[in-house]
DNA sequence: CGTGATCTTGAAGCGCTTCAACACAAGTGG
DNA sequence: CCACTTGTGTTGAAGCGCTTCAAGATCACG
């Protein structure tokens, strides 16, 4: 098995060539204001409150907590968790939240959060009242056309994983994470090769509707097959159009 | 097998207890208006410019189409249908739009329809230009409301589906297909306990993640089973719990 | 009424789950 | 500090649920 260099790129923090100017809230940077004027966000920065830190383990919010607040992940990660209306107890990992991405979007529907979100590791994120937020979008259109993507975004990407549960194989699934956080991460600045998962083998599999042996197996196989290195949580894509072709 | 008696609830029409005062579009009885005041259906009311027609098999809006108006099920039903991006050919059915049901909310992404939208009968759909529906939405907060509740509950939706094919089995998954499709029919002033469904085996296997014969042999054991009563397309329900306790 | 699409059912095979045992790391308390 | 506990990860072997392949049956539509 290859040695693992230390230095790997945590999941999470803040990229240094997308410096924040505001201490407050990585939120103007990633996730909001993108095609907004200076002005436009000026009137998104009145209606951000605060910031928020939860540990790792931490519940952010529950299932059937009143939704007043959006969150937007300043750094760190979070996971959304849904149980299934059949009470078995059985739980599923919809959605793996990374710096910049909001949070709580779901909740518009009914008032009431429809997932848990829990903190993969020590994390913080901006708190944005929203019907401060709804009344800054009526001011502002561009403000509003972001918030209407932001939701329409998380649209697609449920459809997304929607598709990779309902078409791909195992492997197929397991090498779909790695392909879409790996470009997550280069996204946010990352080299995007190598990086530190956060989520249990239990959480990836629960996530991607396969055991979590399913998953382990997968990932020996994958680096038996010299497409990645993995140690652990410590994972390198080694070769990504081969992963791209399983 | 028993006989099936020709008089069943199609899966579209217009329920009379909900008639329309609009002949132009049922957009303003399911779908946009709950919670509205009258006024502020009238704003709602001069940003829907008309409707349209759309055949069994045609296709209203394609992959890649960019994105000009909102649509609004005014009778009939389509399916949506997405491709996997690994280009494999694999499709997958990622919803049924009934009347009422909105179309498009995709969109607000990137600008570009992200999936295909198929008619499963002669339908016809109201057409909502997104620009004046968003100036709209600035000037009525009630009708914000209601638009970000619109594209949330969509998240919610395709979250439940994503809930389904991860965790349960094959006919747990076509049970909460029948399940889900009554409720639906009922909210529409349906009995619900029995409907033409216009997606084929093939489709239904597709919507769930499983093959057309898996969905055919769970059928015929749960017609075994004396909980349905199928006949092809036509479907009967005859214990609600049993179907709920698989 | 015929033809292609759709549906049903059977039989064989495979991919994943389940169960089990063990290795390993992290955190805790004596 | 080490022993202990707990959570996590790896790997193997057996079994089952679903897919695949195949052949008819039935339906729908021009």
């Amino acid at each position: 098995m290859p040695t693992v260099h230390g230095a790997s790129a945590p999941l999470s923090n803040a990229p240094s060539r997308h410096a924040a100017h505001c201490s407050t809230c990585a939120l103007q940077h990633y996730c909001l204001p993108q095609g907004l004027s200076s002005e436009d966000v000026n009137a998104l920065q009145k209606v951000i409150v605060n910031a928020r830190t939860i540990k790792r383990g931490e519940t952010l919010f529950h299932v059937g907590d009143t939704f007043d607040t959006l969150y937007a992940v300043r750094s760190g990660s979070l996971k959304t968790v849904v149980s299934a209306a059949n009470g078995n107890g059985r739980e599923q990992v919809m959605g793996l939240h990374l710096g910049g991405d909001a949070l709580g979007l779901e909740a518009f529907d009914t008032g009431l959060h429809a997932c848990h979100a829990v903190a993969l590791e020590d994390s913080s994120v901006c708190l944005i009242p929203h019907v401060h937020f709804e009344r800054a979008c009526r001011e502002t259109s561009a403000l509003q056309r972001r918030l209407l993507q932001l939701l329409s975004r998380e649209i697609v990407r449920k459809s997304t994983q929607t598709l990779i549960l309902g078409t791909l194989r195992a492997d197929e699934r397991v090498a779909a994470l790695l392909l879409d956080l790996s470009a997550r991460l280069k996204h946010r600045g990352y080299a995007g090769n190598e990086f530190n998962l956060r989520l249990t083998r239990d959480d990836m599999g629960s996530f991607l509707g396969i055991t979590l042996e399913t998953v382990s197996r997968t990932l020996s196989r994958f680096q038996a097959m010299g497409l990645i290195d993995a140690n652990g949580k410590l994972i390198q894509i080694l070769d990504f159009d081969g992963l791209r072709a399983i």
